[in-house]
DNA sequence: GGCTTGTGAGAAAGCGGTTTCAGATGGATG
DNA sequence: CATCCATCTGAAACCGCTTTCTCACAAGCC
C-alpha cells in the first residue's frame, strides 16, 4: 500500500543491483554515473547485474538528489499551428547536445491553463521556453520574477527585463508594408489576428507607421486559421483596398480561396501577403508573399539563452531576430493607378 | 556546492513554510493535500505562509515519495506532421480528466534516440502512449514486457499481445482499392512510404489483397513528405496506371503538384488518392479523395486504455478503429477503357 | 472521578538515488 | 621493516516530500 503497485513488476532500485553484484549501492552509483574510478571487475559486475536486473535509476530519485532535473520543458499554445515544429526541432537539438531532454507541452490556447502549465514546467525542468503571446504582463512579470530560469519565446513585454528571444514581428509588418508601397499600393486591409496577442499587436502598430508610406489601412477582425481568413475575406471587398496583409499565412491562404470564389482574381485584382512562411511546398494553391524568420534559429538562439540562464545564471538581454521578406506570387502592381480611388496621395493628381 | 544553485532564489521547503506557520512539515503536506483533517485555524495559517513565502511543492519529491509522477508522456516520430495534433489533444483532454499532465516528445524518425526517450520517458512518466510505426518488433517487445503501462499508437505487433490503439490501414488502403476498382481503374501505382514502416507495410498487404478487385499495383519507392511525392511523381508516367495511391495526403499533394506540372490533368487523366484527410481546409490546392480516422477518437481511446493500464492493471485488447472513405475531387473513372492498355486482365481478351 | 475512546499534531521512517566522510588496503618510501 | 600516502570502497547523511506511528489532550462513559 506504500507505493502505488508498478504495473506487475516490482521496481529494482540501485540497492538490488549492489546486492547482486555485491558491492555497495554507493559503488554502482559511481560505475553508473562515472564520478570516481572503481575497480573494472567490480564496474563489470556492476554493468552486468545492471543488464541482468533491467535496472533503471529513478528519475525522482535522481532528480532529487542532484537537485536537477535534466530537462527543459516548453510550452506552446497550439501544435498544429506548423509554425512550432520547426523551433521544436531546434530547440531539442541544442538541449541534447547539452544532455538534456525536451518535454512540449501545450496550452490550448488557454491563458487560464497555461499559468498551470508553467508552474508544472518550472516543478519538474531546469529550464522553461514559453511561447505564449496571449499571457497578461502582470501573469508573466510573476513568472519571470520567480527567480526560474525562463525564456520568452515570441514575446516581448515592454518594461520587463525577462530573457526572450522573438521575431521582429514590428519589422516584418514594416518589410511588407515597403513592399506594398513600392508596388503602388495605397489602401490596404489586414485581417487582424487574436484580439489580446502581442504578436498581433505589433503588426498593427508597424501598419499605423507605415501610414508615413502613404499606406491607408482598414484593420478586420478576424483570427488565426485558415477557416477565419476564408470568412473574414468576405468583407475586404467593402474597403476599396488592394492589398490584403494578414495574421499568418493561414489566414492568408483561405482569404485567397475565398477572393477566388467571389471572382477577384489574386494578385491581379488583390494582392494579398502572409506572415509566417510556413512550409507548404507543393501543398498550398498559392505561392505567397510573405515574411518569415529562420524558425531554427529562432529555436536555437532560446534554447542558448536558457541554457545560458540554468548554468551560468547570465541574464540574456532580450533578442529580437529581424524577418525577411520572400516575394513570390501573391502580390503585384495594383491593376488601376492609385490616384483613382481619392484625393491621391501619391505625386500630383493627374492634369485635367 | 551540494546543490546547483536554482537562480538566484534559494529554493523553499515544506520544513520553511512548517517554520513561518509555526507547524510541521507533516502538517503543511496534510493541508496541501487534503488527506486528514486539521484545525482550520492551522490550515489558514499554513496557506498564508505557502502564499507569503511563494511556496511550491518539489516535483521530484513528491513523485518519490508518492510513487507517481502524475503525467503521462507522449512519444510521436515527428511533430511537423499534421497529423498528431489532433491526437495529442484528445489525449491532453483525457488525462486532465483524469488529473494527469501530458508531456510530449519528439524521437525527429530516428529508430536509435527514439527507444532512449521511451525508456525516459518510462522512467518519469506513469504511463506511455507511444507511436512508433518503426521501431523494431524486438524493441517494441523488450520495451512493452518491461512491465511499465505503454500503449502503442497506430502500431500493432502481430503476435505480441501488447496494448494498442490504431487506425485499420489495411482496411484503409482496401476502402481506396474498392473505390478506385469501382470506377473502373484496373492498373494502380502506390507511392511508397518510409521502407520500414509498419504502417506503410499495412497499405502494402492490402494492395496486394486488391489484385482480388483486378486491380494491378506498381509499388514505387517514395517517402512521407509533399517533396518526396513531388519528385516521385514523375515516374508514375512509365507505369501505365491510371490511379496513384500515396502513402498519406501529403505525398498525394505533391504528387499532383507534379502531375499539373508534367501536363496531367487530374482527376481526368490520373486519379490521385491520399491518406490520413489531414485538415487543410482553404489551404490545399486539391480536395483530394482520401481515408481517415477521427483522430480525436484515436488519442481518446489510447488515452484511457492507458488509464485503464495504469490505475486497474487491466491489460486491453489491442483495438482496430475502421476508416472512411472521403471521396472528394481527385479520383475519378479513368479516362480510357482499361483493356487498351495490354492484354488486358479483366474479363476476355478482345476478339482477334 | 478514573478509564476508555477519539481526535489531531509532531516525530520519524522511508522513497531511491548522490555525495561526503571515514576507513581498509596495498604500494612506495625512508 | 615501519610509516606514509594514494586509492578505492562502504557507511551514513541528505535531497524534499508523504505517511505511518506515537503521543498528548479532551471528551464520553460508567
Amino acid at each position: 500500500m506504500r507505493n502505488l503497485r508498478q504495473g506487475r513488476g516490482s521496481r529494482v532500485t540501485i540497492s538490488d543491483v549492489g546486492a547482486a553484484a555485491g558491492v555497495s549501492a554507493s559503488t554502482v552509483s559511481r560505475v553508473l554515473n562515472g564520478t570516481a574510478k572503481v575497480d573494472p571487475a567490480l564496474a563489470a559486475r556492476v554493468h552486468d547485474a545492471v543488464a541482468q536486473l533491467g535496472y533503471r535509476p529513478n528519475a525522482a530519485a535522481q532528480g532529487l538528489a542532484r537537485g536537477e532535473w535534466g530537462t527543459i520543458g516548453v510550452l506552446v499554445p497550439d501544435l498544429a499551428n506548423p509554425y512550432f515544429p520547426g523551433v521544436l526541432k531546434a530547440v531539442s537539438a541544442v538541449a541534447r547536445s547539452h544532455g538534456r531532454r525536451v518535454m512540449v507541452m501545450e496550452s490550448d490556447d488557454d491563458p487560464a491553463i497555461e499559468h498551470d502549465l508553467v508552474e508544472d514546467l518550472m516543478r519538474s525542468c531546469d529550464g522553461v521556453l514559453l511561447a505564449s503571446s496571449r499571457m497578461e504582463r502582470a501573469d508573466l512579470a510573476a513568472l519571470t520574477g520567480r527567480g526560474h530560469p525562463l525564456v520568452l519565446l515570441n514575446r516581448i513585454v515592454p518594461g520587463l527585463a525577462a530573457p526572450a528571444v522573438s521575431a521582429d514581428f514590428f519589422g516584418g509588418m514594416m518589410l511588407i508594408c515597403g513592399h506594398l508601397a513600392q508596388l503602388g499600393h495605397r489602401r490596404v486591409a489586414y485581417l487582424s489576428g487574436p484580439e489580446v496577442s502581442w504578436a498581433n499587436s505589433e503588426r498593427i502598430r508597424a501598419l499605423e507607421a507605415a501610414k508615413a508610406f502613404g499606406l491607408s489601412v482598414t484593420i478586420l477582425p478576424c483570427g488565426a486559421t485558415s477557416q477565419c481568413g476564408y470568412e473574414a475575406a468576405t468583407a475586404v471587398a467593402g474597403t476599396g483596398a488592394t492589398a490584403l496583409t494578414t495574421y499568418n499565412d493561414l489566414v492568408a491562404l483561405g482569404a485567397v480561396t475565398r477572393m477566388r470564389e467571389l471572382g477577384v482574381r489574386v494578385p491581379e485584382e488583390l494582392s494579398v501577403v502572409g506572415f509566417d512562411d510556413i512550409a507548404l511546398d507543393h501543398v498550398a494553391h498559392t505561392s505567397l508573399t510573405t515574411v518569415s524568420v529562420p524558425r531554427g534559429q529562432l529555436g536555437r538562439q532560446a534554447a542558448e539563452m536558457l541554457e545560458a540562464l540554468m548554468t551560468e545564471g547570465h541574464d540574456g538581454e532580450p533578442l529580437t531576430l529581424p524577418m525577411e521578406l520572400h516575394v513570390r506570387d501573391s502580390s503585384a502592381p495594383p491593376r488601376v493607378p492609385a490616384v483613382l480611388t481619392s484625393e491621391g496621395g501619391a505625386g500630383k493628381p493627374s492634369p485635367g
